[in-house]
RNA sequence: GCGGUAGUGGUGAAGUGGUUAACACAUCGGUUUGUGGUACCGACACGCGUGGGUUCGAUUCCCACCUACCGCCCCA
């Protein structure tokens, strides 16, 4: 292939033979946001810029580098979806989904592909693919919780073993407020011995300092103002409500209090579900992300309403569970009989091979002819390859 | 976007500044064999990521670009 058609940059192809776990897990997903009374959402794939950078921050990665952005031909800005819920709650508002004769809180789930120009890499792709769902239109840590379980009866129902929730709480405007402040000056105060990423980070995402990799900013962070102290009464309460919601439904977290998200919409519960997997070198490493975000709504224009949700990556999942192929099974392997044969009567053979094919499929079976002129050795070879429970030969004694 | 490593057939890979680019697997053909199993024989890269350059001559040296992977950034 002369490399000027070869697929674009970020981008993948899923062969046939990955698409079966594919769909397993599409399967149980479905079943499963069935189960919790979720419908089906689907939005488009673009958006208009604003949706995701009015939501996301403006400083986020997103939509400061991430972000495939154009110009249509009607000179608006529009941009490939980052992530799912942006979309989601725009199209909430926009059909007024809000209104009361919609139950709240209104369920949705949703599958399909993502865009962020990054550098790709194993566990990244410019387009990659996420499964989630948003429970939009009321507030309570018990919903939160049950998102939390949903997530996991997801990947319990693919059969991933080893999961690990993260949580933590962000509190509500008020609270996140103080603590960005305090936090700011905090870091002000030994700004220099921070890592240039950080002293970045302290003009647009001060919270992200708290989980940068470096080691010197890590001994600083350790003596940062915890977020604990910064959360008032009412978010200190929902969130130990959310862990006692856990709590009964056995639920085992981890409350890291370093854990903020990249996005900036979230307000009090945001959490991360990790797996560890011999595919990810035995670590745990995060598949699901989400939480909740109380403004969102607001923003586009709706009344003051909140929601929860998350997503999960599918290349992260099928990466996890990539042990074993599920090889679609094969009832019968036809064989031709070819050889030595007039050309006519090769003809015959081939279309004995076509009609009866027919009929076997006819009756539910799954069927593959050999309609090439080969031996039928090798013939016997593919069918054994391809796991076949049975083998016929046509040849032109079979002819009626 | 930054730093590093790499790029030879369907696959895994050896290799060299200069006649036919090893070997293996797979595939196809054939012989053997009462199996779709075994053994053996044969075929299979006009090309060594792309484009330039150096050279009498480059897959092998140099440059750029592309792509993949790792680390950073970030994240699903």
């Amino acid at each position: 292939m002369n490399g000027n058609f070869k697929r674009v940059r970020g981008m993948d192809d899923l062969l046939p033979d990955e698409t079966p776990l594919w769909q397993k897990i599409e399967k149980v997903a479905r079943q499963t946001f069935q189960r919790y009374h979720y419908a089906e959402i689907r939005t488009p794939m673009v958006e208009k810029t604003d949706v995701f950078s009015r939501t996301s921050g403006d400083s986020s990665d997103i939509v400061t580098k991430q972000m495939y952005t154009f110009t249509d031909k009607g000179d608006r800005s529009i941009t490939l979806r980052p992530e799912g819920t942006a979309g989601i709650v725009r199209a909430f508002v926009e059909h007024k989904l809000f209104g009361p004769e919609h139950p709240k809180p209104v369920q949705v789930y949703y599958m399909g592909p993502m865009f962020r120009y990054e550098r790709p890499g194993a566990t990244h792709n410019r387009e990659f693919h996420q499964i989630g769902c948003e429970a939009i239109g009321a507030v309570s840590p018990q919903i939160d919780a049950e998102v939390i379980n949903l997530a996991l009866d997801v990947f319990r129902g693919v059969g991933i073993a080893n999961l690990r929730v993260e949580l933590n709480t962000l509190g509500d405007d008020d609270s996140r407020k103080r603590y960005r402040d305090t936090l700011v000056e905090y870091f002000s105060q030994v700004q220099d011995q921070l890592s240039p990423d950080s002293q970045r980070r302290l003009a647009q995402n001060p919270l992200r300092i708290l989980d940068s990799k470096d080691q010197n900013d890590q001994k600083l962070v350790a003596q940062a103002p915890r977020l604990e102290d910064s959360l008032n009464e009412r978010s200190r309460s929902y969130f130990s409500s959310l862990c006692h919601a856990l709590d009964l439904l056995g639920i085992e977290y981890v409350v890291d209090d370093r854990l903020v998200r990249g996005l900036d919409y979230y307000t009090d519960t945001v959490f991360e579900i990790q797996a560890k997997a011999a595919a990810f070198g035995d670590e745990y490493t995060t598949i699901c992300a989400g939480g909740r975000y109380n403004n969102m709504v607001q923003e586009f224009g709706g009344p003051d309403m909140g929601g929860v949700g998350f997503a999960f990556g599918e290349e992260r999942l099928v990466t996890a569970l990539a042990t074993d192929q599920l090889a679609p099974t094969l009832d019968y392997f036809i064989c031709t009989d070819l050889k030595d044969q007039t050309e006519q009567v090769q003809q015959q053979i081939l279309d004995q091979a076509l009609t009866s094919a027919a009929s076997l499929r006819n009756d539910g079976n799954s069927v593959m002819v050999n309609y090439q002129i080969r031996s039928l050795k090798s013939q016997k070879k593919a069918a054994q390859k391809l796991n076949s429970q049975q083998v016929m030969v046509i040849d032109a004694a079979s002819l009626t």
